[in-house]
DNA sequence: ACTATCGTGGAAAGCGCATTCCCAATTCCT
DNA sequence: AGGAATTGGGAATGCGCTTTCCACGATAGT
């Protein structure tokens, strides 16, 4: 069907091996001449190597794995992003899952990019408190055989990547909403079960506790928009902002959640932040264009997939980064 | 390194080509008792199909290729969550890849899927007036070998795809924002190369002359948020809103340019859609977020990326999918 | 001048799997 | 009961490429 190098070769006047040798990145130059000649027959055909021929031949596939819950989601597209730029100049391609979060699908996609060899896996998606026990298992042989792993946001003892210190960036976030001056707080938690939302909204109370000012409610739900809606929309039915306290700052354990929680407020009929006042956390590309602006812990998102792509791409013994989130106090949280 | 299908084989007690006709879907079906043995085997022995080799000795790759200009834009985002949709079930993979709307990497990335042996590539990117030759040739020598195209948004004569009625659709829109009482119109263009921008912004321009209402000013610009703001600030500077004739009704060839435009105007002070009303197109999921509400014209863009991956899929001769936009007016543009 | 090095291109052996033949064992038909 | 038709497993070939390993001529060394 397609020219094979064979073709090349013959084309050229040469053996299979030198137009290997001059078409691909070779230890062994051959002469000048020849070169220019397989160079021209390769052109002249329209050749072009076949890559799964090459995986199998060589040993590197030249493939990353990556899995996301949504890519539709900005957390993950942001990040999704910055794997790629960390990629991109070593041509690298990208082979993309969305799981759904769904953890069976996570499962499959670690194997299917497995079945495909992939050079490295990165996975972005929150680790559960629970049930991660088949997902490590297989990295873990993936990395027996020689294969790269890094996770973003949690990472498994064994494995690696990006981790982010949610709790203590949940803490720091309380500090300076404290300094601002709000002492009423509820936390819409998310899903308990994701250890990201629970690290998240543990740090967040324990710095008010710590500091005196105990948060009123923890509030469960999904750990996404809907969830966020949902959520808040309940809470709101018996919410009172009284004179004398001012109102309830909402801490949701993602901006993704802040947005909905937000809807919900609006829908209700308040005021943010002179009824009630939210903040968020990742800071997603999405809140620049949303009013008011919302109060969030930046995550250095696209950096933080940037560095992912790159540090498989090193081959070092899977190392550990850690990142800190910086609070960002915007008008969703101004108290007046 | 890994184990191989001999392994299992041998562990089986049974010859390679049982192996393989047990584990992987062949027309032959070996009986009961060694089909057991075999999966036990591979199950024993932590066997994973080698893609590759799969590949190679079969012709299919079961990936295909996904070309946008960035995926942490809405836009595209949405369209490949579409297409992973619509991929799902088959046990496909998706190989992605962003190329900053740059003509080279465009090809760059072709040129890799075609390396790749990808079953199908779909583009979704807008094409350009003049320049398209070189993807064109590509594109059809890859179809000339047995792949799938799908172009989504603008197609090539010989690809087929999702094409959209842009012109169309913005020609309704302007009929619904006519409706609504508008008669002042100024349209950001953005990059009158792109031919989505350029038949976007002609479909509203002609719909107004037709109406007897021409458009008082065409403004280029880049096609991304950017270019949205740059364009809106410049053109601020000169705006007024006289009280006999009414804001002026901008429209906005992408909702992305619409919110960088939704942002100058706020930093210089104007109310929407007091002061100036403002329209889109595309209607990103984002817009969901932003206050107050944005006109825009809704393509059903996730819907758009699933057609797309079952076209390809379907493996029919390429078919054209036309689908129109439907304008929707929220508060941006209300007039009082 | 003769042997000990290089430097270079070619032949051939895989990489891991699907698949076409081929052959032995059954089952079926008359 | 005997041969034809059928079933089911195994050996071998090839997918397109990389990479030893060889052979050969050119160069250098003493």
């Amino acid at each position: 069907m397609a020219i094979r190098l064979t073709d090349v070769a013959n084309e050229a006047g040469v053996s299979l091996a030198t137009a290997s040798r001059v078409l691909n990145g070779s230890a062994r130059k051959p002469a000048e001449e020849i070169s220019l000649r397989v160079r021209a027959a390769a052109e002249k055909l329209g050749y072009f190597p076949n890559a799964q021929a090459q995986a199998l031949a060589r040993s590197s596939t030249k493939l990353v794995g990556l899995v996301v819950h949504d890519i539709a989601d900005p957390y993950f597209s942001s990040i999704a992003r910055g794997v790629q730029r960390g990629l991109d100049a070593s041509g690298i391609q990208l082979l993309l899952t969305s799981t759904g979060a769904e953890h069976d699908r996570e499962i499959a996609a670690v194997r299917a990019f497995m079945s495909h060899r992939t050079d490295a896996i990165i996975i972005s998606g929150t680790r559960r408190l629970s049930g991660d026990q088949e997902l490590m298992e297989l990295l873990e042989s993936y990395q027996g055989n020689g294969g790269q792993v890094a996770m973003i946001g949690q990472t498994f003892p064994a494995t690696g990547g990006i981790q982010v210190d949610n709790a203590g960036t949940a803490s720091d976030l309380a500090g300076e909403l404290l300094k601002a001056g709000h002492r009423r707080f509820v936390v819409l938690a998310g899903n308990p079960n994701l250890v990201t939302a629970k690290h998240r909204a543990d740090g967040f109370v324990s710095k008010l506790e710590r500091s005196g000012v105990p948060v009123e409610e923890v509030l469960h739900g999904a750990f996404s928009r809907e969830g966020g809606y949902l959520v808040m929309s309940d809470y709101l039915r018996g919410y009172q902002s009284t004179e004398n306290t001012g109102p309830v700052c909402v801490f949701c354990v993602s901006d993704v959640m802040a947005l909905g929680a937000i809807r919900a407020i609006r829908e209700h009929g308040l005021r943010i932040p002179d009824d009630i006042a939210i903040a968020g956390f990742d800071d997603i590309p999405t809140l620049i264009d949303v009013t008011p602006s919302v109060s969030t812990a930046r995550l250095p998102l696209e950096e933080m997939g940037r560095m992912a792509g790159e540090m498989v791409l090193a081959h070092s013994d899977s190392k550990l980064l850690v990142v800190s989130g910086t609070p960002v106090l915007r008008e969703s949280t101004e108290s007046r």
